[in-house]
RNA sequence: GUGGAUGUAGCUUAGUUGGUUAAAGCGCCAGUUUGUGGCACUGGAGACCGUGGGUUCGAGUCCCAUCUUCCACCCCA
């Protein structure tokens, strides 16, 4: 196929049919954000290149390999976000938020860019809900939004899901953690594979979620991250964890989760489910005292999350979680004839202002291609006018659930629809129920 | 970036050991006499058989390349 009708690799067309759903999923997050007190910032799909490279960390595969950028017309090195963190602390500390008060506490849902080979749950533009939580040091933070996060996820019905916690400490005591590493596969460097090798030298935590089954096997024995963690991190991380006991969240403390982004400390977290493939963590997070300061704002306590709003769908998809049905046309007009279709016109632009769904013709079809139109479509009600009804100014209001008709006059047609619609949903629910 | 699988109408597929105008179901459109959907029947539109080469008298069918999609590695949401 051409390239003029064919997406771009790795990219994906929401059609009308789908994105009820992720209107609806997208509303629950904000719904919940809100309840704990978190409110929407929007910022560009583009930055500044440096943006990135400072915050992500420029020893990152994200930053290294996996970044659209490119020079804009001015000259300035400029790349497509790969997630949204970077963007939103970018502009906390420019717009000042930083210095109001504290925590500042934002949520965002935006699509990001990564240029990687696509399967099961990677795209190459991918969508992200996510949490900031900018000035907040205590352990109880972590618990709230580690709960955010969690409380979003079952607001659409999602139970079956782990969370695995970790603290990888702060830089203090992650010199001594990261000599212990060394040390302890230094030792088995013989049998680590290549990109291991390289890990040691750079970042040995890393070692630690290295799928190949030789390297996970020395890791199983390599010194854990917890035994390391100073007094205070290691009081912090306790702290976490009788927050989420007090708040009833299970969870399992996981050493081995070292998030990929270089500027976590502390606390880090994944929900993960077992039903959508090899990527398997829908919504990954932790701490990150240390990002504020290192983008030119002040020493700033911070920690969130992102959630990959595609993964979340999978999950529903695969463990088969009913959403809301899509809105359906409360009454489909069908005219007969020129003047009917003036007739029906005006209706329609009556009930439309009272905040009724309403269709008619816009084709030119007969009566019986338009009543089909109104069944595929699910109209609720259809009414058919032509010059008798013109003439008593009133019609038919037809109920296509059951197919019983009555007769409705047009100028109390919008109290007549309300109180039909009503009563077809009423009658439905009770013979649901029975 | 590395591996494996896939690719025929909008969708799901058939297409025998390569042989003339590439089938079917669903969907779509229109009809089956006079103003009413869901059923049935009839008809119609719609495919350069992913793309480009090659082998051959002849290729949807064989070979090569390339792209897409899917799956795994890697990485991460």
């Amino acid at each position: 196929m051409a390239e003029i009708n064919r997406a771009v690799k790795g990219t994906n067309d929401v059609l009308p049919s789908e994105s009820h759903k992720l209107q609806f999923v997208e509303g629950k997050m904000l719904e919940v954000a809100g309840l704990y007190g978190y409110n929407e910032i929007r910022v560009p799909v583009f930055e500044h290149t440096e943006v990135f490279l400072r915050s992500v960390g420029d020893t990152t595969d994200v930053v290294q390999k996996e970044m659209y950028t490119f020079d804009d017309k001015g000259g300035r090195s400029i790349t497509l976000r790969p997630e949204l963190t970077a963007g939103v602390v970018r502009s906390a500390i420019e717009k000042g938020l930083v210095n109001g008060a504290l925590p500042v506490k934002v949520c965002y849902i935006g699509g990001c860019y990564r240029y990687e080979k696509p399967q099961a749950g990677r795209l190459r533009e991918f969508h992200q809900f996510g949490v900031e939580c900018i000035g907040a040091a205590s352990p109880n933070a972590d618990a709230e939004v580690i709960s955010l996060a969690r409380q979003v996820l079952m607001s659409v019905g999602i139970e079956k899901i782990s969370l695995e916690i970790n603290s990888i400490g702060c830089p203090e005591c992650r010199k001594d953690y990261h000599k212990a590493l060394k040390e302890y596969f230094t030792a088995n460097t013989d049998r680590l594979c290549d990109t291991c090798l390289e890990r040691l030298e750079r970042n040995p935590m890393r070692i630690l979620d290295c799928k190949s089954p030789v390297c996970s096997e020395i890791a199983a024995g390599a010194p854990v991250v917890t035994d390391y963690l100073c007094e205070e991190c290691r009081e912090h991380f306790e702290g976490v964890k009788a927050n989420l006991e007090a708040m009833g969240i299970s969870y399992t403390v996981n050493p081995h989760i070292v998030r990929g982004l270089d500027y976590y400390t502390r606390t880090v977290f994944e929900f993960i489910s077992g039903d959508i493939g090899a990527q398997s963590t829908v919504c990954g997070g932790g701490r990150y005292d240390g990002l504020i300061s290192q983008m030119g704002g002040p020493k700033t306590a911070s920690l969130g999350f992102a959630m990959g709003i595609e993964r979340l769908m999978l999950v529903l998809e695969n463990q088969k979680i009913a959403l809301p049905e899509a809105a359906k046309t409360d009454l489909y007009i069908a005219p007969l004839g020129d003047k009917a279709q003036l007739t029906a016109s005006s209706l329609c632009a009556k009930l439309r202002g009272d905040g009724f769904r309403v269709e008619t013709d816009i084709c030119g079809r007969g009566l019986k291609a338009q009543m089909k139109f109104a069944d595929k479509t699910g109209a609720k009600f259809t009414m058919v006018i032509g010059d008798n009804e013109i003439a008593s100014s009133g019609a038919e209001l037809k109920n296509m659930r059951t197919g019983e008709a009555f007769p409705v006059k047009f100028d109390s047609l919008s109290d007549e629809l309300y109180k039909a619609i009503n009563k077809s949903a009423f009658d439905d629910l009770a013979e649901a129920i029975l």
